[in-house]
DNA sequence: AGCCAGGCCCATT
DNA sequence: AATGGGCATGGC
C-alpha cells in the first residue's frame, strides 16, 4: 500500500473489492464503468483496478484509509480464526473482505431499514432518503444529518418506501437531533453498554445494535444473528434455539473475534448457499 | 403466486 | 426472561 496524491494503490491480497461492496455491510455502493465507487456520509471514494490491485481516489484519501481499516493486518485476523472451527473455507473465499469505519449515524439508519428486508430494496430506499433529504454534492447527495431527518414525519418516510420502519425513523433521528443519544459517546462505552443505548432507540434490537456496534464502532466481541447466521447454526449444530443462545454461543466459541468471523462466514453462506 | 428478506415491537405468560 | 403474532414492501 502507498500514497500518490490524491490516491492510495492497495494490494488485492487482502482487499477485494467485490467481496467488501457485497458483504452486506453497507448500502451505498455501485458500479462505475472502471470499477466501483463508495458514498460514505458526504465523501465519495473511487475504486479501480490497476496492476499492482486497487487505485482509490478520493477528495479525502485519509478518511478513506480509514474507512476501509487499511493500517490492519488481515492476514494476522485470518491466521487466527483459521484456527477455530468452520472457518477454513469461509476465510480462504473472503480472504478480501475488510470491516469498516462506517459513520454511525449513517450506519444506524441504514440497519434500521434493513430489518427484515432485502438488500437491494434496502439500498432503494436509502438512495432515494439521500436524494430528498441529503446535501447535494458533485454528483452525487451526501448521506441526510439526523437535523434533516427529524424535520420529517412518519408519513414522509412512508412515501418513500420504508414501510412500517417508517415510525422508527421518524422517531430515532429525532432521539438523535434532540440529543437523548450521543452517538459519538458510544466509541467510549465496552459492547454491553453501548449495545443497551443503542437498543433504547425506536428500531434497534439486538441484531441491529451489534451491525451498528461492529460496522461503525469496530467493537468485534459481538455476533449479529440473523436468518443467515441461522442457517449457518443450524448447518453447525443440527437445531435452533432462540436467537439469544445462537448468540451467545457463537461468541463463546469466536471470542474477540467474534464479529469478524460473523462476517467471513455471513458472506461464505450467502454466496455459496453451501453448508458448513 | 407465495415465500422470504442482515428483525423489531408489543402483549402475554 | 421467554415466547409468539403482526407487520409494509417488493425481489425472486
Amino acid at each position: 500500500m502507498f500514497y500518490q496524491n490524491d490516491a492510495i494503490i492497495v494490494d488485492a491480497n487482502y482487499f477485494d473489492a467485490k467481496a467488501i461492496l457485497e458483504c452486506g455491510q453497507l448500502f451505498r455502493y455501485g458500479k462505475t464503468q472502471e470499477g466501483y465507487f463508495v458514498i460514505s456520509g458526504d465523501k465519495r471514494c473511487l475504486i479501480t483496478p490497476c496492476e499492482e490491485g486497487y487505485k482509490l481516489n478520493s477528495d479525502d484519501i485519509e478518511y478513506f484509509n480509514n474507512y476501509f481499516d487499511l493500517d490492519r493486518d488481515y492476514a494476522a485476523i485470518i491466521e487466527r480464526l483459521k484456527q477455530l472451527p468452520y472457518m477454513q473455507k469461509p476465510c480462504e473465499y473472503g480472504k478480501g473482505i475488510r470491516i469498516l469505519s462506517q459513520q454511525p449515524y449513517e450506519t444506524l439508519i441504514s440497519f434500521i431499514i434493513s430489518a427484515n428486508n432485502h438488500i437491494p430494496r434496502i439500498k432503494a430506499i436509502i438512495e432515494r432518503l439521500c436524494l430528498t433529504l441529503g446535501k447535494k454534492c458533485n454528483g452525487y447527495y451526501a448521506f441526510p444529518t439526523a437535523e434533516a431527518m427529524a424535520s420529517k414525519d412518519p408519513d414522509f418516510y412512508a412515501k418513500l418506501g420504508a414501510g412500517y420502519r417508517a415510525a422508527y425513523l421518524a422517531k430515532t433521528a429525532r432521539a438523535v437531533a434532540d440529543g437523548t443519544v450521543d452517538l459519538q459517546s458510544l466509541y467510549r462505552l465496552d459492547t454491553k453498554a453501548a449495545s443497551a443505548t443503542l437498543k433504547s432507540l425506536m428500531g434497534v434490537g439486538q441484531k441491529v445494535a451489534d451491525c451498528i456496534l461492529l460496522f461503525a464502532y469496530r467493537k468485534t466481541d459481538l455476533f449479529p444473528v440473523d436468518t443467515w447466521v441461522k442457517k449457518i447454526y443450524s448447518d453447525m449444530f443440527g437445531n435452533l434455539p432462540s436467537d439469544n443462545i445462537v448468540r451467545n454461543k457463537l461468541i463463546d466459541i469466536y471470542k474477540q473475534d467474534a464479529g469478524y468471523a460473523q462476517q467471513y462466514l455471513f458472506y461464505y453462506k450467502r454466496e455459496t448457499k453451501l453448508t458448513l
